[in-house]
DNA sequence: AAACTCGGCAACCGCTGCAAT
DNA sequence: CATTGCAGCGGTTGCCGAGTT
């Protein structure tokens, strides 16, 4: 959006760092009105700055849980756990991380491990690389065992309908199909309690994997599986371009 | 001292999803 | 159902300071 002024166009709103005064300003209108609707705020604050750069800067910068200063090593295992499991999903990594933004996050991973992963890595990184990745790839397996076992059990479901269907149609005892989808529901619930570990709701960081194989043994099928450029792995690549 | 490189970070941009109309 | 506006997300850019040549 842009305002004609004399001698050509200016934009509207300003843009570029915010200054103390804004960063006054904005605070003290999210503290009155609290935040979300930042397009409004943005006018009734008087900043000449558009809602989206309101919202940014409050988020990443003035919002007081904020945790100021370098990330921990803990945080950075976390993080490096996270990203091996959501990728690039900043926003959700940095949900398991109170007071860090994506931003944050987004710009510590940039700067430390896309780099990492380059140069040359230390073998303790290798190793993490390693387990970070097998982790992903059992979780694959997972996912196709259970899309297997959910195609048997519909093979199954269909063969005793047949077989319902081939005898007599007096004999057979009707089962709406609300009632067949259940009783499907219920088994693939089942099969998922003993597939998957259970995984808290409250926080999506502290689920425990499943259980490790041993180390020693698929470590060089492991080594020679892995392209460790390609930290994301095929499934999320996949994931990304459909 | 000047030029250059690089890391760190704040901010912008384009896109998507969703709710309201 | 189509349109519109907004919030949120991930990718990218550009600035700045520190270190190096």
């Amino acid at each position: 959006m842009y305002l004609a002024v004399m001698g050509g166009i200016e934009e509207r709103w300003r843009k570029g760092p915010w200054t103390a005064e804004e960063d006054r300003l904005l605070m003290y209108h999210v503290n009155l009105y609290g935040e979300g609707r930042w397009n409004s705020v943005a006018t009734l604050a008087g900043l000449k700055r558009n809602g989206k750069s309101c919202r940014l800067r409050w988020v990443n910068y003035l919002r007081p849980d904020l945790k100021r200063g370098r990330i921990s090593p803990h945080e950075e295992a976390i993080i490096l756990d996270l990203h091996a499991r959501w990728g690039n999903r900043w926003s959700t990594i940095a949900r398991s991380l109170p007071g860090r933004t994506d931003n944050e996050i987004k710009n510590y991973w940039r700067t430390h491990f896309k780099k990492k992963s380059k140069v040359t890595l230390d073998e303790s990184a290798k190793l993490k690389m390693r387990q970070l990745k097998r982790q992903k790839f059992q979780q694959e397996q997972r996912q196709q065992q259970l899309q297997q076992l959910q195609m048997q059990q519909n093979i199954t479901e269909m063969k005793k309908i047949m077989s319902l269907l081939e005898r007599s149609e007096d004999q057979v005892e009707y089962v709406p199909p609300i009632v067949v989808e259940k009783q499907q529901h219920k088994a693939y619930e089942e099969q998922q309690s003993w597939i998957y570990p259970k995984i808290s709701s409250s926080c999506c960081y502290g689920s425990s994997y499943a259980p490790e194989t041993s180390m020693s043994d698929d470590f060089c099928m492991w080594d020679g599986l892995w392209n460790l450029d390609d930290v994301q792995g095929p499934t999320f690549h996949a994931a990304k371009a459909s």
